[in-house]
DNA sequence: GTGAAAGCGCTAACAA
DNA sequence: TTGTTAGCGCTTTCAC
């Protein structure tokens, strides 16, 4: 920098200047300089700036599984955003360990992020009311009232799904839960009973799962074996749905003329499956973008918007295919 | 650190090595500075440190498509080893853009980052040779010579996945590779043809896609019409041989039946597929981490290592599942 | 083994 | 509008 004051015949002062605040420096002058940084071939170091500013310029990804579609696809919202705020990503991977996830937020205390966003589905620290967190925003699940939060209506979103297959003349609908405890579990089990309530139906049976292809495949058989005149199932998520279809086709049922299958998320390859699958989209790259934009708002406000925590619900949409079909 | 120090009765010096270097520090001090940073709840600001030390502490990950199961993955072991070498990592899906490829290199020219890891599959900045990059490890492909790679054998692997359709008895084997000019696509087909000859069998019908399920499909269809009598193919990537199946039960074919697929890279649902997909599996997580490992020795190096660029190949393992079977 | 002090490369008062 | 200067919080000689 003192290279390119000198070589302007300026101060460094101006440099800097016409690096972060040009509109207060002269048109001559500024020319001036830009021209001396393009000759000398100049780059700001954003280490100092960021030790004098005592902002990092970077927010840190909390993400229980990067390899997840479901949380990728988020983070590609994040990051898309972050790129047009100009402020740089870290992930931290958490592998749902808790003290890998204290690893990261000490990078936090460190100064390496100026922010947070969180799609771990739970508080860090041991939601220990104590800990001062930074600007955080949460993604996907609504964890905490006050921490602003992105997500979408899960309950309603499940409701959604099973309205679709009692349309269908289905009457006895299955329903395969995630992991019990589970805030996502929770509210789309709500939205399915509301669903069947709605139109004075019973339930029907329910079976946990873990969000994956076996536990589906393994909820469904028993599904199956404690109630065979089950004409239609719905799903917490597309990974136990599609093992809902497999589980169905190994006993000799098609899908979806003798048991029609509704998941939820609508990942990439649900619309490559055999049947493809009938689902609730969740727009996952737009909750990330949001999340991002609402932190970016955090902290660029200062302390001042994180008085009104934001909870912004994004709509969800109805994907039919060829897993669903007339009961 | 000045608190502390005052606190511990020593200079801010001595914590400075208690937290950097504390094997040349008394046990007694130490310990002293240990317990007034647990008392004062001290942490350090990595963003001074690395302003004195000239070491952001940081990665950046150029990355085509974080969406894509291929990468993450990849990605999922370049966290993880970065995390026991205590390196943050910064990602930038590039989207294939040229420009946000320049942005990003911006920031390791403005030392936020101290190296780079290369999932592009290109050079970037136009590959000008004028150029100078940071330290940097390229991962799955090998775009230059001069950069240490880590890799798989794409043509040894692709002969693996043809003499395994060869030992099933098939003769006429079709191929639907990449896009042309790809690397990949090239050692892939390069394997290919490496197995039909060292049988003595001609080359099957070859058309190129673009490594997603429709072109696949429109590969296969293409293909199939244009040689009735083909009884297996292989596809350059899992995409395009799911592309195929469903071209394959779009005419009524069975998979294996009438027709036995193979696919590359065995992406996290070839599995779950029905047919389940006989693939070649890469050890995506094992490139991630063994990239991630070479950067961080590049890095703890300096310059020296840099002198000669490794070549690591990392083995493959054909995946033998329910998309083939015998002529 | 420990302390004093000089920066790392910027930004932001404050002056001019 | 521009320059001077005092740090931001650490690490690392160089003394002692």
């Amino acid at each position: 920098m003192i290279d390119v004051a000198r070589l302007a015949g300026v101060s460094v002062a101006t440099v800097s200047r016409v690096l972060s605040t040009p509109e207060i420096v002269s048109a001559d002058t500024r020319e001036r300089v830009e021209a001396a940084i393009r000759e000398t071939g100049y780059r700001m170091n954003a280490v100092a700036r960021s030790l004098r500013s005592q902002r990092s310029g970077a927010v840190l990804v909390l993400i229980p599984d990067i390899d997840n579609p479901f949380f990728s696809t988020l983070l590609r919202g994040i990051e898309e955003e972050a790129q047009t705020l100009d402020l740089s990503v870290l992930i931290g991977n958490t592998a749902g360990d808790t003290e890998r996830e204290e690893n990261y937020l000490r990078t936090v205390g460190e100064r390496r992020a100026d922010g947070l966003i969180l799609l771990t589905g739970r508080l860090p620290g041991h939601a220990r009311p104590d800990r001062i967190l930074p600007p955080t925003v949460v993604a996907a699940e609504r964890i905490d009232a006050t921490l602003p939060t992105v997500r979408v209506d899960n309950a309603g979103a499940a409701r959604m799904a099973v309205e679709h297959l009692i349309a269908l003349g289905h009457r006895r609908i299955a329903h395969i839960a995630g992991p019990p405890g589970n805030v996502l579990t929770a509210e789309r089990l709500e939205g399915y009973r509301a669903a069947l309530a709605a139109v004075d139906l019973p339930d029907g049976p329910v079976r946990h799962g873990t969000f994956t292809i076996p536990s589906g495949f393994g909820a469904a058989t028993a599904l199956l074996d404690l109630d065979p005149k089950v004409t239609a199932v719905f799903a917490s998520n597309d990974e136990m749905a599609v093992g809902a279809i497999q589980a169905a086709k190994a006993r000799g049922l098609d899908v979806p003329l003798d048991l029609s299958v509704v998941g939820f998320d609508d990942i990439s390859y649900a619309g490559a499956y055999d049947p493809a699958l009938t689902t609730v989209r969740q727009p996952r790259f737009e909750i990330g973008r949001t999340a991002m934009r609402s932190l970016g708002r955090l902290l660029a406000d200062g302390d001042e918007g994180a008085a009104v925590p934001s909870d912004e619900v994004l709509p969800v949409e109805l994907i039919v295919r060829g897993s669903t079909g007339p009961a």
